[in-house]
DNA sequence: TTATTTGGTTTATTTTATAAACTAGTTTAT
DNA sequence: ATAAACTAGTTTATAAAATAAACCAAATAA
């Protein structure tokens, strides 16, 4: 009937950095943390929950003299995405 | 650049509740337990938190001597529910 | 009559989200 | 040279939410 959700990406801001990420497949901490209007903390813990679960993976450099994370999706990360919203199309349109 | 998500719409049970409730328009307690394979509190609580935002009311009443839970999707909800689909869409493709 | 079932609600616990505080270093101004 | 302010984050503490467990009240069945 209805699939569950994937918890990873019912919560807006991991949303949002998966759905950037599977537009531009890199970019970096910074960017993130604009286009998601969070706190610096809060994205920190949400990037590493992506991590952890393999949908992203973050690569750390110097840049300029200064500390660089940048994040990359995966495979794995972009057939979440895809299959969540396959998911949530059900939700939308229920065939009771 | 994002639409801020409705909290409301973001937990899968509620989610499954105002799915269901958008199409039948209304519908009782254990139909939506059945189909939403949660436990009776949890629905309980998930069901008041929807009836006190306004997107659903609740009317108990009395059928075969037995209480009956019954829920009914309001104009609000409605439009809350149409409206979460519209903003994830910009999620599913965002647009950079 | 006591055991079980229906139909829930309330409360306690676990998990998650968020904010605040902290780390580590760089640049700039004095 | 050193203090102040800024970059780029992480860790930890707190608040909020989700879930599970326990409870309640009445009805029915054994």
């Amino acid at each position: 009937m209805f699939e569950p959700l994937d918890k990873l990406l019912t919560n807006p801001i991991r949303l949002m950095v998966m759905s950037v990420l599977v537009k531009v497949s890199s970019c970096d901490f910074n960017y993130l943390k604009k286009i998601t209007e969070s706190t610096q903390g809060n994205l920190s813990v949400q990037l590493k929950k992506l991590a952890e679960s393999g949908y992203i993976s973050i690569a750390k450099s110097f840049e300029n003299n200064y500390p660089k994370t940048k994040c990359n999706v995966t495979k794995k990360g972009i057939l979440a995405f895809e299959n969540h919203f396959k998911n949530l199309k059900k939700y939308q349109n229920s065939d009771l």
